[in-house]
DNA sequence: GTCCTTGCAAAACATTTGCAGCACC
DNA sequence: GGTGCTGCAAATGTTTTGCAAGGAC
């Protein structure tokens, strides 16, 4: 599985005349591993923790460039910093956040698609790429015996 | 038009004993005659422009509190500051940004309402509120003769 | 008059840049 | 040995806080 990610990831980079160093190597190590959505301060001091020495101005440029080649991705979520997570082929996806406790849930369903052309006659844009975040409860945080009624949208 | 925003943002703020002053009266004027979705900078420099003296720090407090009190709407977008929006009644609308210019502009279609009850039944999520964010290229950044296919979503 | 609110300055925090030394062909 | 990469420290940029003076009610 990472395997996958970590040779696309060696192919881009030589591509380029960049090299696989070890900053670079933990932060795909530490996003493959932690399916949390880390921000900068998370891959800092989870990297950092792990394997001593690496500084902040590191996490920085290498996020940037990693970012760049399109190996990772970065979500933004209302009011935080930005997330980032492997850019995994084909995985088409959007997020869900839960308002209390932060914990981040992944959902495939989008039917954006369908109605992307719709907009584009009517904006005359050419909508290349779209995010969609979805606020709430997550069941942890969801007090018992509530349903699940959709309302205030 | 101007009127209903304003004669609401008092009465929100006389209920919590807040005060409507000058910095938050050329907040809420300012946003109602910008369409253009400023960020905190736009609003400190645009307000500042008119009527010297204001504080950054008084514009930070001052979102704060509007935001608080539903008066206005954050949106987040990919890699930028938080911009702002008053928050009109009944206004359920997203935003396609373009990549070139940096130009929002707001779409009404948002078919999430249907397909939310579907994905809170999978994740056992009760979802309260959701954004969505296109990205592309407005009519004047689009290079002339190109047609409006969808793709690379 | 009483609080709340403000602008300014300073503090705290976040991000970027410059650079000498290291690491890797 | 040349090139790019790193960590550190310093510079820069952003947001928050403390506080004395001013303003709304």
């Amino acid at each position: 599985m990472e395997d996958i990610i970590l040779e696309a990831a060696k192919e881009k980079l030589r591509r380029k005349n960049y090299k696989l160093t070890m900053p670079r190597l933990s932060v795909i190590r530490y996003l493959a591993r932690e399916k949390g959505h880390p921000d900068i301060k998370d891959l800092f001091e989870g990297i950092r923790a792990e394997k001593n020495g690496i500084g902040m101005a590191t996490v920085y440029r290498t996020v940037d460039l990693l970012l760049e080649l399109g190996i990772i991705k970065a979500i933004t979520l209302k009011g935080h910093y930005l997330r980032y997570e492997l850019n995994w082929p084909d995985d088409h996806h959007h997020h869900l956040v839960c308002k209390r406790c932060g914990h981040v849930t992944e959902f495939g369903n989008c039917y954006f698609q369908s109605i992307c052309r719709e907009i584009e006659l009517v904006t005359r844009f050419k909508i290349e790429e779209h995010a969609l975040e979805a606020y709430g409860l997550c069941p942890q945080c969801l007090p018992a015996g509530k349903d699940y009624s959709t309302e205030n949208m």
